[in-house]
DNA sequence: GCGACAG
DNA sequence: ATCTTGTCGC
C-alpha cells in the first residue's frame, strides 16, 4: 500500500473521529485517547511550506465556512488558497471545538496542491482541559506537525507578562503546575497570544515559529490570512 | 453547588 | 464566531 507517500492531500483522513456516536461524553473520552498520542518532540524540518486553517459562520451560524492557506515558509507568499463551505453540524461546546471545525477544516486541506510540514491553527493545542485543543486534535488525525494560536485562555494561569514585543511567560495548569503553553506578546502593547503546540512541536519551540511568522499584525500570517479569508473580511 | 468557558 | 459606526491612538 502507498504508506509512504504521505505528501498528497488526499493521504489525509476520512474522519477526524472515528466512530464517534455523536454524544459529548463520548466527545470528551475520545480526547482523552486521541491526547495520548500527542507529540511534544519537535519533528518539523524541513520546514519549506506552513499553513494556516481557520472557521468562520455565515447565515446566523447554519454555514461552516473553512480557509486553509499554503504558504512559503522564507518568503511568506501565499501559493494557494482554498475556501470550503458546508452545513454547520453542532454548536459551540467550551472544550469540543474540534467536533464542531475539524470536518470543514479537512476538508479545506484536501483543496490545497500539497500538505505543508507545519500547520497553524486558530484555537488552542495541548492548552486544553484534556489537553487535545482544535490544534492538537487536527496533528493527531493528520499526523502533521501543528501550533495552536488562540486569542483568549481556555484553561490555565500564567506570571506578569511584559509589555514589549517577544515577551513570554509560561502558561501553566492551575492546579498542577503543568506548563502548556505559552502567552505571548507578538507585539508591544497588544492583547498577547495564547500559544501552544498541538503534535510534532514542542513547548520551547511553539512561540519561537509563532514570532518568525509575525509580520506587522497581532497574528502570525498563516493565522491572520486564513482568518481574513474564513470570516469573509475579504474575498474569494 | 457556583463559576468559567477556544471559536 | 457573529451582530455593528465611528472613533481614538500608534
Amino acid at each position: 500500500m502507498p504508506t509512504g507517500s504521505s505528501s498528497l492531500p488526499a493521504s489525509l483522513p476520512a474522519s477526524a473521529f472515528e466512530g464517534w456516536d455523536g454524544s459529548t461524553a463520548q466527545a470528551r473520552e475520545l480526547q482523552l485517547a486521541l491526547a495520548r498520542r500527542v507529540c511534544l518532540e519537535d519533528d518539523f524540518v524541513p520546514l519549506r511550506r506552513v499553513a494556516g486553517v481557520d472557521v468562520g459562520f455565515e447565515e446566523g451560524g447554519t454555514i461552516t465556512r473553512a480557509a486553509a492557506l499554503l504558504l512559503d515558509a522564507e518568503s511568506l507568499q501565499v501559493l494557494a488558497s482554498r475556501l470550503v463551505r458546508q452545513p454547520t453540524s453542532m454548536p459551540y461546546v467550551p472544550g469540543l471545538l474540534s467536533f464542531r471545525e475539524l470536518p470543514a477544516v479537512l476538508e479545506a486541506l484536501r483543496g490545497l496542491p500539497e500538505l505543508p510540514d507545519l500547520i497553524f491553527s486558530d484555537g488552542h493545542g495541548i492548552a486544553h482541559p484534556r489537553r487535545l485543543g482544535i490544534a492538537a486534535h487536527l496533528g493527531v488525525v493528520t499526523g502533521l506537525p501543528t501550533i495552536g494560536v488562540a486569542k483568549t485562555i481556555l484553561t490555565g494561569v500564567h506570571a506578569e507578562l511584559g509589555e514589549e514585543r517577544g515577551a513570554r511567560v509560561d502558561l501553566c495548569e492551575r492546579r498542577t503546575g503543568e506548563v502548556i503553553g505559552s502567552v505571548l506578546r507578538s507585539k508591544t502593547r497588544v492583547r498577547p497570544l495564547i500559544v501552544s503546540p498541538g503534535h510534532r512541536v514542542s513547548l520551547a519551540s511553539a512561540p519561537e515559529l509563532v514570532m518568525r511568522f509575525v509580520t506587522r499584525y497581532r497574528l502570525p500570517e498563516p493565522t491572520r490570512l486564513a482568518d481574513r479569508l474564513a470570516s469573509r473580511r475579504d474575498e474569494a
